[in-house]
DNA sequence: TAGATTGTTAATCGATTAACAATC
DNA sequence: TAGATTGTTAATCGATTAACAATC
């Protein structure tokens, strides 16, 4: 009756996987036991079989998974086959970097539009895709249907330029900013975190050395 | 006697409470509580507390914590005085963000190279510095006394590059690349998982909109 | 002093690991 | 059938929350 809710400990686990079948499936390995994959992720056996039965009973007993059914599933699951209509919010090399990223577009985020807004990279092309005037973002956004909104612009903008995009009806942000924005709770926003994860590297640093 | 280990889940919180500290200083506040650094950073007054706690007591009852001496308390905790020599390997888009990103030289990461094996690259500046030629790596690596790699380079090259990183005596890879890396257990590998924060957007997106 | 807020212990909650019956 | 490995329950472990005495 209720799905139960899954908890993003477990969320965050499924990208590593759907990532292991896709190498496996590459080298054209069909089937994979729970124990095959703890090697392959670093996340014990138990665990894995724990994390995909709250999907579905995807292995056979005796058996394993069947790589391309489990990566199939996995697909679905993270709605990677979804199609959503993204844009990309500063032109800077950030921007640029995404914007040229393949896998982007295999994860379903399909960039429609760039913008900038700074006269020096307004009407260059970036992957393709000519910088639009970030003064024209509200309409273009409107008129494109844009529900996704990468975020590289600088820190200071952040925050303004955010919620200028929810007022489009932008629904969910990838923040790689080092701002954290705050927003209505219907807004997704998954942050990247560079400069926490930098800050982390410089610990495990400390720790290790002096 | 023994210093407890502190999880992962700790020291992954330090640094938001860097930040915000970074923050509350630039707006001239100089005392701050438990619970005014919840609303701050979304942890629980209660946890903020233990965190703290685990590295000292920085707080005073009845009053909170300085902001300052809490600031530069985990300042210490980070290490992010300490300054590293740090090479970027990979010119291109990703390369050239972090490159001139100036939160990373603010946290004592000082590139002091930056590596490529394009024609096209080698030779031009990037952030100041002059892209050399990744043949050279190796020897620069030595010569200059580098510690910690940016590693940028395209998923394929990942695991090679990082392995010759190693061979060079870096001590600690911050891998922005699609790519697990597989190396000896001492070196320390900070992966940003760019790839898997997507894919996590993705789901989220599945599960509010269809 | 009275009020505020920490530091810290105890209680609760949730996530991971272990174990094994079911079954391919 | 015998062997392998899942799906799932129970046990353990660790992290978060609650509570409050200590004390500024």
């Amino acid at each position: 009756m209720e799905k139960k809710k899954i908890s993003i400990t477990v969320i965050r686990r499924l990208p590593k996987y759907y990532r292991k079948l896709e190498d496996l499936e590459k080298i054209k390995i069909s089937r994979v036991s729970s124990q095959e994959l703890s090697v392959l992720t670093g996340f014990t056996a138990s665990q894995i079989r724990q994390d995909l039965n709250n999907f579905g009973g995807f292995g056979q007993q005796g058996y394993g998974y069947n790589v391309k059914e489990l990566k199939d599933n996995l697909e679905k699951i993270l709605g990677l086959k979804n199609v959503h209509n993204t844009c990309v919010v500063g032109a800077g090399n950030l921007g640029s970097a995404v914007a040229n990223f393949k896998g982007f577009d295999d994860a379903g985020f399909k960039i429609v539009a760039i913008f900038d807004k700074s006269e020096d990279v307004i009407g260059t092309k970036i992957g393709g895709i000519s910088v639009k005037d970030s003064a024209d973002m509200k309409k273009t956004i409107k008129d494109k249907d844009i529900k996704i909104a990468v975020l590289t612009v600088p820190k200071e903008n952040a925050q303004d330029v955010a919620e200028e995009l929810v007022e489009a009806n932008v629904k969910s942000i990838w923040n790689l900013t080092t701002a954290d924005l705050d927003l209505k709770d219907d807004v997704i926003v998954e942050d990247v975190s560079l400069i926490d994860s930098l800050f982390t590297l410089s610990y495990f640093m400390k720790e290790k050395y002096k």
